[in-house]
DNA sequence: TTGTCGGCTTAGCGCCGACAA
DNA sequence: TTGTCGGCGCTAAGCCGACAA
């Protein structure tokens, strides 16, 4: 144990969505060629641009009831980070239960632990099928999280050695997204926000050049459903873009710091959606008055054992941006891993960078 | 059980300390009689006051490290209000199982649950002995919570039928303090803080006033030791005690409404503290996403049969302004209780008000 | 006695281009 | 290309007594 390695287990991952910092783009791209009016969007080099009438987009944009499933976890995924991955629904894992105590604060002591994991007589780890995942995001402070439920398999004894079948992946729509990093004048009251020109360039929707200053209202929704809105502008000398009023009310409503990273997002059909993704865990979000730690670990224990005993459903809250032990490792992840030497058992885990930087193929 | 009814327990306590509003007052006590220089102070009718040198009282104001326990205690009552009663060190209490689980948010099923208190074989009741007490804060909400450290007495079939020894009460140090429902122009934006007269004559230190407009600055600290300063003034015509510069900060920082209570206290070395009393729990501070309820509820049923089955100690965390179920409950209130006719078992409830009333003796 | 309000002053929010890294 | 700053307009915070409940 000790001291794990920094590793990734993200080499399979395949982004369908080409990601803006991966394409090129001409350097000149930034003048404003296209002088025809609404919308000119000729900037948009090698995107997979699918033109609809305004209205037909807007229109598309308010779905009857409630939120976008998919766009949600598409913001969900950009506010996690392309380094998390989550279980599918329908796949095999293995449940590592002293990773999962691990995640939960303030560890009591271990020699205590390990006698109540003896008197609950739990294996080591619990090979489960996954019965349902729910993204979720907490409300006080946006961290995402995953409630996974978990369903022991009857055979415990005879592990599988080969990998599973492999799940059909569920489509995911196209998007246009970006992450940046705040800047100490990003966050002050001084003024607003400097949108990067790629960024600008490749997600938010196209300004009308035509005008001397061209502007737009950027309506958006976060991960709890709630609007918030921008003013997007292209002016000073030199032009870049910029989103001002509505920018000091998201920061102080977020609590962002210098250092935390604006996740926007912009759909086919012209939804858009924002979120954070913070430098550092705010701290303690757990109050201390609930429950002791000490219950909270023989809670662990006894939930899993108790599912164990009877092969029944138990849930887990995986928070991919708290710890980084990854407590739930898929069969097939877990058997390649094994495969390539990796130490059985060991902690699975991985590097945290705030703003998306280019991957090479 | 069912609906518990409406009944306090208090009848035993007695406040060492004389609330203000238990004192009679003149109502001529408001004109500034005294032209005394520093300090006047003879408005303070029937209080027990000891001058002592300015100079020496702020030298004893601070002592060498951290806060006063004493006073921090003191303050800690104050926020939980008058009817709020914690267990005493070295007492013995019944810990009521089920209690303690109402007492967590979202039950589960309570089918399931049964099932599990039936799994665990965790008695009804358990008789205890109080190991500790620790009086906190909750850092986010300021809400009050006690610690609460408890051992299984080994015997627990023989249960007490008369009273226990009453133990000594520990000696509470005199303080002046109010509590202050605030209204909607106390915490608005467009101005400060209105002391009532009565409240600033008992309470805060006096004004010189043979000033034209008397002017002092409050300088407190909170539960968790952070420094509150105040500007205390006496304008206006009619001439009142406001507290403006600093107030606004304080409201906005501890997200006071109206409705919410002030809570101010100052000790006979002239130490002061502040502190508040809500009108409603602020939501759901317990994140979701951390273990799931079914979790928990297992955490403390396992936590309990544990310490029960092995005579060890078990922690617990009492939350006065939470829950009005009382689970924590001393022999002796017990067996109060029980010759006076009220069902065994029951749940022990107790009336909130924000404001501390006057109590006829 | 004290809660609310209109009047007034002023701090700081927030929009702008300048400038330089 | 974009982070930071000085300049400045303007909103809202916040202090005051008036007034009435």
């Amino acid at each position: 144990m000790g001291r794990a390695q920094q590793q990734t287990l993200t080499q399979g991952e395949h982004h369908p969505v080409p990601r803006p910092d991966q394409l090129l783009l001409p350097p000149s791209s930034l003048s404003p060629r296209s002088h025809s009016s609404f919308p000119p969007g000729e900037d948009r080099t090698a995107e997979p641009v699918h033109h609809q009438p305004t209205a037909t987009r807007v229109a598309m944009a308010q779905p009857g009831r409630g939120r976008d499933p998919e766009l949600f976890a598409e913001l969900w995924r950009a506010c996690a980070g392309p380094l998390v991955e989550v279980p599918q629904r329908g796949e095999r894992v293995f449940y590592f239960l002293q990773g999962h105590l691990e995640q939960l604060q303030e560890p009591t002591d271990s020699a205590l632990l390990a006698e109540q994991i003896k008197m609950f007589q739990v294996p080591y780890k619990i090979l489960c099928k996954v019965v349902n995942v729910e993204l979720k995001a907490e409300a006080e402070t946006d961290e995402v999280y995953a409630q996974i439920t978990l369903q022991p398999e009857s055979d415990q004894d005879n592990l599988p050695l080969i990998c599973d079948p492999i799940l059909p992946e569920t489509p995911r729509p196209v998007v246009h997204t970006f992450c940046k990093i705040l800047t100490p004048s990003d966050t002050s009251t001084h003024g607003g926000f400097s949108v990067l020109r790629r960024h600008a360039n490749e997600c938010l929707p196209p300004l009308d050049m035509a005008m001397p200053t061209p502007t737009q209202e950027i309506i958006s929704k976060d991960l709890h459903g709630s609007e918030w809105r921008f003013k997007h502008i292209y002016r000073g000398q030199p032009r870049r873009h910029l989103l001002t009023t509505g920018w000091s009310t998201f920061v102080t409503s977020k609590k962002l710091m210098a250092g935390d990273a604006f996740v926007y997002l912009r759909s086919e059909t012209g939804e858009q959606r924002v979120g954070v993704r913070r430098l550092v865990q705010k701290q303690s979000t757990m109050p201390a008055s609930v429950i002791s730690s000490q219950s909270m670990h023989l809670g662990v224990l006894a939930s899993a054992s108790h599912a164990r005993k009877t092969n029944s459903i138990f849930v887990v809250y995986y928070r991919p941006r708290l710890s980084q032990s990854q407590y739930i490792v898929s069969v097939n992840k877990y058997l390649q891993a094994s495969k390539t030497g990796f130490t059985v058992g060991m902690r699975f885990r991985m590097n945290f960078e705030a703003e998306d930087v280019p991957v090479k193929k």
